[in-house]
DNA sequence: CAGGTCAACTGGGGGA
DNA sequence: TCCCCCAGTTGACCTG
């Protein structure tokens, strides 16, 4: 028996699977989750194995495309003797139903039962492929946001690697300033890096501990080396 | 033919 | 214990 063409399903697009899988009745356990709804046969688990039905795959695909809204009473999904289906073929969505999805997954990225039901009938699929397009597409999600975050975080490093190198220099820069023998350092200090003493209001003598200040005048403003202390230069 | 995509499977974890 | 979700995996199919 072919429970798809039972409930109109594209025979084309879906699997042949036992008969009553997720049809209310089953009950996954631990460690046997997925077994009885899905090995049947020689259903292997993903990526079944098929045979007969295979060859005619892809003309059959290929006419899909041309006509993908269509309802399918025909079949390729055969029985032998035994009773053993032969057409075994993976499920490619039409575009109708993925697009049905995706509105509903746009809704809410997780389904009730209820919710499930009802999406599996109007698709005309079974609960259980609904629950694993849900999913997968939550996986897909899940990816796409791990790549822009990490897409975020290279340009945020990108970002702070040029900054460290800019400071570094900068540093290099005052250091070098600061040890250059042929001028006073208040000389060699960039005016920016200037700060009157919030003190004294004179400018610091950084180099040395003595009391000599590097101004003969006392005039206002005076300013200070940011370097050290604000008031050793007082 | 290699690599990508995707439906489906497996096994483990956790909530009720 | 049941049921659902997730991460990882498989294998069919597609595409360049």
């Amino acid at each position: 028996m072919n429970p798809c063409n039972n409930l109109g399903f594209d025979p084309i697009l879906t699997l042949t699977l036992s008969s009553d899988h997720d049809h209310g009745v089953n009950k996954r356990k631990h460690g046997d989750h997925h077994g009885g709804l899905y090995r049947q046969d020689s259903v292997s688990g993903g990526g079944s194995s098929f045979s007969v039905a295979s060859v005619s795959v892809k003309r059959e695909r290929e006419v899909k495309s041309e006509e993908s809204e269509r309802v399918i009473s025909a079949t390729s999904v055969e029985e032998d003797d035994d009773g053993v289906i032969n057409g075994r073929k993976k499920l490619r969505l039409t575009k109708a139903q993925s697009a049905l999805l995706e509105q509903a997954f746009k809704h809410h990225s997780t389904l009730n039962p209820k919710q499930k039901q009802e999406l599996a009938r109007e698709l005309k699929l079974r609960p259980r492929q609904v629950e694993v397009w849900f999913q997968n597409r939550r996986a897909r999600t899940k990816l796409k946001q791990t790549e822009v975050d990490c897409e975020y975080l290279k340009k945020c490093c990108e970002t702070l690697k040029e900054e460290n190198t800019r400071l570094h220099k900068e540093l290099q820069e005052l250091k070098a300033l600061k040890m250059s023998p042929t001028k006073p350092l208040y000389m060699q200090l960039p005016a920016a890096t200037l700060t009157m003493c919030p003190s004294c209001e004179r400018i610091g003598d950084t180099t040395s501990t003595t009391k000599t200040r590097p101004f003969t005048m006392d005039t206002k403003p005076h300013f200070f080396n940011p370097f050290t202390n604000p008031s050793p230069a007082c």
